[in-house]
DNA sequence: ATGGCGGCTGAGAGCCGA
């Protein structure tokens, strides 16, 4: 399985891009965050026309989610964290080639100690019991997004400027830590173990051009699945081309199970 | 490094992202 992640900041302004992408690396699926469009406005007919279909749970402006997949689907499509009513379009899941594949996107947060702060930690905790309970069942599982945290001291152009600052404060990395604990393994950063690598860049400062980014989109997966790993790169030449997102894409490639 | 960018709405400038 060939999966990817890629916020695409609007996807009708990005929709040229993505279908470039979906046509140059093929994935079987691409997870896709803040597509801030509503539903009755998502592009299905022009990803119907590149082979892919998609569910998707939008909203005008903001947020907004979706899976685009050549993969047949099976059973019940998530689109909110289970027993919970979130106004903002932040998940959707689905099982997809036997994987129960989870698409989010966490809450920016803002600023430590705002209640959008307090938000994003509580629906990390939200999300932390869901996936639990999905690996608690005994499911292959992937769960892949703009997660708005980097984990490390590598994962920030300076972490010293980034100290106690909102998306790498301690909290929200003690946060992203538990999700690990469950033994979700984090294959971009198994695949690169030293490397740099990030998959977001400020539009402004020219971060990109002088690389000054974070790694804050990440694809985790469950061990077995984790083990069949065989790639895990960030490609960069979307970032580099004409109107780009400011994040971009994270594909990694599965083995079949034997 | 104060904000510089870019998307959104609604028709201004302000909000939000990260």
């Amino acid at each position: 399985m060939k999966i990817a992640t890629w916020n695409v900041n609007s996807l009708r302004v990005r929709l040229p891009q993505v279908l470039d992408w979906l046509a140059s690396e093929q994935p079987d699926v691409l997870a896709v965050q803040e597509t801030k469009v509503a539903d009755d406005q998502f592009p299905v007919m022009e990803l119907r026309a590149a082979g892919y279909e998609a569910v998707f749970t939008g909203e005008k402006a903001y947020n907004g989610v979706a899976l685009i997949t050549r993969l047949p689907m099976h059973g019940p499509v998530l689109k909110a964290l289970p027993g919970t009513v979130d106004p903002q379009q932040r998940l959707v899941a689905a099982e997809l080639g036997g994987v129960h594949v989870v698409n989010v996107y966490v809450p920016n947060g803002q600023a430590v100690g705002s209640d959008a702060y307090d938000y994003k930690l509580e629906w990390l905790e939200r999300l932390h019991r869901y996936l639990a309970d999905v690996l608690a069942a005994g499911r292959e599982l992937i769960v892949l997004g703009d997660f708005n945290v980097a984990p490390e001291d590598q994962d920030v152009y300076d972490p010293l400027l980034w100290a106690n600052t909102v998306l790498f404060s301690g909290p929200e990395r003690a946060a992203f830590r538990r999700l690990l604990d469950l033994g979700l393994v984090d294959v971009l950063r198994a695949q690169n173990p030293h490397g740099i690598v990030y998959t977001w860049w400020d539009y402004r400062f020219n971060a990109f051009r002088r690389n000054r980014g974070l790694r804050i989109d990440h694809l985790l997966a469950s061990p077995a699945l984790a083990a069949r790993c065989v790639s895990a790169t960030v490609d960069t030449r979307p970032r580099a081309a004409e109107r780009p997102s400011d994040h971009a894409p994270l594909l990694a490639e599965f083995a079949a199970s034997r």
